[in-house]
DNA sequence: ATAGTAAATATTGTCTACAATATAAGACAA
DNA sequence: TTGTCTTATATTGTAGACAATATTTACTAT
């Protein structure tokens, strides 16, 4: 029993995904129909509906007759984004806790007791702690049981979260704090208190967005020479 | 000078979304990709093209390998829609408190005043009534600068709000109410009371779901017979 | 040298044809 | 009649060729 029936214009889309995530397509690059094409071994058909799917979700912006281009990167658009996810993901958490099921909150209880333990491993370790985030966050969108809402973090705008986190090297270095702020999130989640939930979230996100505020400060353009070409 | 560089793709992808919202191409309903391309008097190329986009903005499904189909509408799902909405226009009315100009405030308050005036003349005539309901709020989320709120809002997710507008007969039966609270609304802004133009919003928003709700009770399935084929 | 223009090239948009898959129709057995 | 299998049809996915637009290059005039 294969569920995995897809398309060429599927699989291509995720490896280009992975690779505009990640830098290896870095920012504002062109990308070239032909030669895309020809790298995936392709025709221009699929790899334009794959393009299509990266423009719906905002990774590359198409200008008719001139081509595709990776999207720039940039603080203020950064800091956009953070005013979303503090709005919807702080309504995430109080559906989270209001309509989480005793097993969905024990398992979420299990995810920061292994986060904890690894955090003392590995003094916190920011790879980890990176994804752990991550992982936390998500499974608290699905919690929320809604789907349009599951849809819109978990879908496009969490992979423009990850492209931040890959070549904004701003590093979550916070992960105690972080983590705690999980642990009291965790709580009020396991206590069905809706209200409490969205604050403390809407509060640890915002503690994330002064954190890069304040690295602005520091290294106000951290990689400008990534925009070659 | 003429802007608008487009594309078959897009002018088709505009028409099609028309027959969508407004039900000419009605619920549930298959797409079929010669067809459509042969009305269009396009190849099928730009039309799937068309058809990628608009699956993008959720307004129909595909399955690969089988085709696409026209979303089915649901309270279940228009409710998840106004959830999302009461969290995004909050913060897009703090944010428009907080950042529109003199100019726009003015603008938005003469919006207000030939509302009222309509009204008046015409005893709250529905139709009216809706589109008005949608400039303020388009004004409103425009306000906002952030331009990825606005394209969640103003983008994808306002078509699905037409589309039940138009189809889903639940017709806003309280246009002085809306009004009276638009009213509201606008004068926090003019303030630049950020705090207080969110609370309201979300009460606003909150009050329509309510009203939404309500007539749930009266009409279960106010259009099943439209879920012909 | 530089600015402007025209030809040449490259790239995107679109169409047509073909391959792969799914759906519908029909034949056969129970 | 009903259910299942086989065949036929229709529809979607993909490839390749052509048309339209943009970009680059080369050339001329100032």
């Amino acid at each position: 029993m294969q569920e995995e029936t897809t398309t060429l214009a599927n699989k291509v889309c995720e490896l280009i995904l992975k690779d505009i995530v990640t830098g290896a397509i870095g920012q504002g690059q062109k990308l070239n129909e032909p030669e895309l094409a020809r790298i995936h071994g392709i025709s221009r058909g699929p790899l334009r509906e794959a393009m299509g799917r990266l423009e719906a979700m905002r990774l590359i912006t198409r200008v008719p007759n001139v081509g595709a281009r990776v999207v720039q990167l940039s603080y203020d658009v950064l800091l956009e984004i953070y005013q979303i996810r503090e709005s919807l993901e702080g309504l995430a958490a109080r559906l989270a806790a209001e309509t989480m099921t005793g097993e969905e909150k024990l398992s979420l209880r299990a995810l920061l007791t292994s986060h904890h333990k690894h955090l003392l491993d590995t003094q916190g370790q920011s790879y980890f702690q990176q994804e752990g985030d991550v992982d936390f966050h998500y499974r608290i969108i699905h919690g929320s049981k809604n789907q349009r809402l599951i849809d819109m973090l978990a879908g496009d705008l969490y992979q423009l979260v990850r492209m931040y986190r890959y070549q904004f090297s701003w590093s979550s270095n916070r992960p105690h704090q972080a983590l705690k702020e999980h642990d009291q999130i965790c709580s009020a989640i396991e206590e069905s208190d809706g209200e409490l939930a969205e604050w403390l979230m809407k509060r640890h996100i915002n503690n994330a967005r002064n954190n890069i505020l304040a690295s602005m400060n520091h290294q106000k353009h951290p990689n400008l020479e990534k925009y070659h070409e």
